[in-house]
DNA sequence: CATTTGGATAGGCAAAGGCTATAGGTTGCA
DNA sequence: TGCAACCTATAGCCTTTGCCTATCCAAATG
């Protein structure tokens, strides 16, 4: 046997050694605890009252039995049963302890089985961050097909604004996957792109397009533009759309969101230029397709690459463009 | 190692070795079950996120801390905590179970305590069993003092007659203890004497006696008697005491109870002789000790030598006559 | 780029669980 | 009463396993 005590002599200070030194002391008088299969051993037992046929149910030896019931005992400071000779019965202790360690089983049952239901998608959370537009038209038909598949997986859908904001949702785990469009800073996350949204002009029922189911962007150079604010940027790619056109946009009006900017529309104040995604039907207005193939954003989902939960990485497989 | 695969390929049957091979069957592909203090390591990691530190609280190293976990994820089947470089987080998976595995930590706090409440008597139960008369006049005040000392402490009190069922659900574990009057059958069972419970006359008030505090047994030889049905046995004490005493009570009318008894005395049919406990203070009725010392009943309590509980035995301490 | 931080891995040791064999005490039956 | 069966406790040995130290390797930091 090592010499412990002169060893716990030393100082106790809180150098490197001292958390040695406290490990050394808490092996000594060990604070020890009882174990699970000890508490599977004692209600094996407590509910036969027979100690062999109880070693035989759980698989082990009689004496193992026994040893294991005697530590169980030794720990609490109680005796669980009365051994008298062959017969043997519960201790008032014994007694009360017999609920509570069928209940501890229980949920160590229940733990094991939780985890399981969350690796295999039966149960878990799901949390989502989209900007506006896209969690109301991108998302629905993915997220109708989880659901149908994943019932017991709790979805959460957050909307967020700017880009900049999904992204940092994402990189502070708000967040398992966040959807943007691209260009998107993304130190350290994963971008996959989705697909391309082109651009589509919105105008007024009555304006001098409104008959046609096409147009090219330089078209409208001269009009009179409703935009959203902000996204007067040459970085942002509808600013940059116009610019690429050849002409800077003339705006007369502005609104925080892509609804706002239709009602202004409906309204007669100018026309829009917007991503197909953004645009909803509203009467009063038309839609327009751009004849320039390339007017278009790129939309992406984003993720931290290496703290995937199951069941974002099943979303992602599921919103895969080409699986 | 050694080679099961051979021994396992012997017959399975049910003779002496089926056991053995079973067991060794379970040793090949263990059941294991995950442990306390693995849930215990799991649950200090995931609340400091840090394996080292967390180690350091545990009083372990760090190595034994990781392996621990890892043994944790490999029987759950699932990584519980997402290792990005230096950065520590919990997976889905871990999220699950922290909140399970704190509630069985709870569980476990709990089992120990609930344990030494009931050692040390601040929880428990106490279930007597008692005579008709000794539940009412001898226990009351022991009872008192038990509450008033272990207001903890269930208990319950069950009358039963005659004394053989007393002794038969204190045998058959339905009570901790009995009292009784002696003799009584005990087959097993521990016995000890309490104290003596004199005899008395009880008289209807304008009876001859009812003047005098004090009589002798004779001097009832031909008095008209009222009596408890069952006593009528030459082995009961009320009846032997007449036949010590020299004669055959005359008994004109019985009752099951010694309450009916004092009643019909009461009414003027007769005297009675009943222990001194069993008898109440009641209009119309005298009562007469006697002069004869050792016309008296033995009161004793009863239990199972081997199986005391711990309130059990601290209300024998507490009705010990000489302490 | 060097350094520090922090988790994983390797190898050795001691404690602990399990097993067989056996002792010791009841129970039940001849 | 004595013998046999039954059941738990103990002893001695073996294997497993939890823990330790030392070291490695990757990421973060200056």
């Amino acid at each position: 046997m090592y010499d412990w005590a002169s060893e716990l002599a030393a100082t106790n200070s809180d150098c490197p050694e001292g958390a040695r030194l406290r490990r050394l002391e808490s092996r000594v008088c060990p604070a020890k605890t009882m174990e699970i299969f000890q508490l599977k051993y004692f209600v094996t037992a407590a509910r036969l009252l027979h100690f062999s046929r109880a070693a035989e149910e759980l698989y082990i030896s009689q004496p193992s039995l026994s040893l294991q019931i005697g530590k169980l005992e030794a720990e609490l400071g109680a005796p669980l049963f009365h051994r008298q000779g062959r017969r043997v019965s519960l201790t008032d202790a014994g007694e009360a302890l017999l609920p509570l360690a069928e209940r501890i089983l229980e949920q160590e049952e229940e733990a094991r089985r939780v985890v399981q239901q969350v690796a295999g998608l039966e149960r878990g959370r799901l949390s989502l961050c989209a900007l506006p537009a896209l969690d109301q038209h991108l998302l629905p038909p993915w997220l109708a097909r989880f659901r149908r598949e994943h019932p017991g997986v709790e979805i959460r859908v957050r909307e967020l604004r700017p880009a900049r904001a999904v992204a940092q949702a994402v990189l502070a785990g708000r967040a398992d996957l966040g959807f943007v469009h691209l260009p998107c800073e993304h130190e350290g996350l994963e971008v996959r792109p989705l697909l391309q949204d082109p651009f589509a002009l919105v105008v007024p029922e009555g304006h001098p397009l409104a008959g046609r189911s096409q147009a090219s962007l330089e078209e409208t150079a001269g009009e009179d533009y409703v935009w959203v604010s902000e996204a007067q940027d040459s970085e942002h790619p509808l600013y940059a759309a116009c610019l690429r056109a050849g002409f800077t946009p003339r705006i007369v009006c502005q609104s925080g969101s892509a609804q706002g900017v239709l009602a202004l529309v409906a309204a007669g104040l100018g026309i829009a230029l917007l991503p197909r995604l953004a645009i909803e039907a509203r009467p009063g207005t038309r839609v327009i397709s751009l004849t320039d193939p390339e007017q278009f954003r790129t939309l992406a989902v984003l993720w931290q690459p290496d703290t995937l939960s199951h069941s974002a990485r099943r979303f992602l497989d599921l919103c895969d463009p080409d699986p």
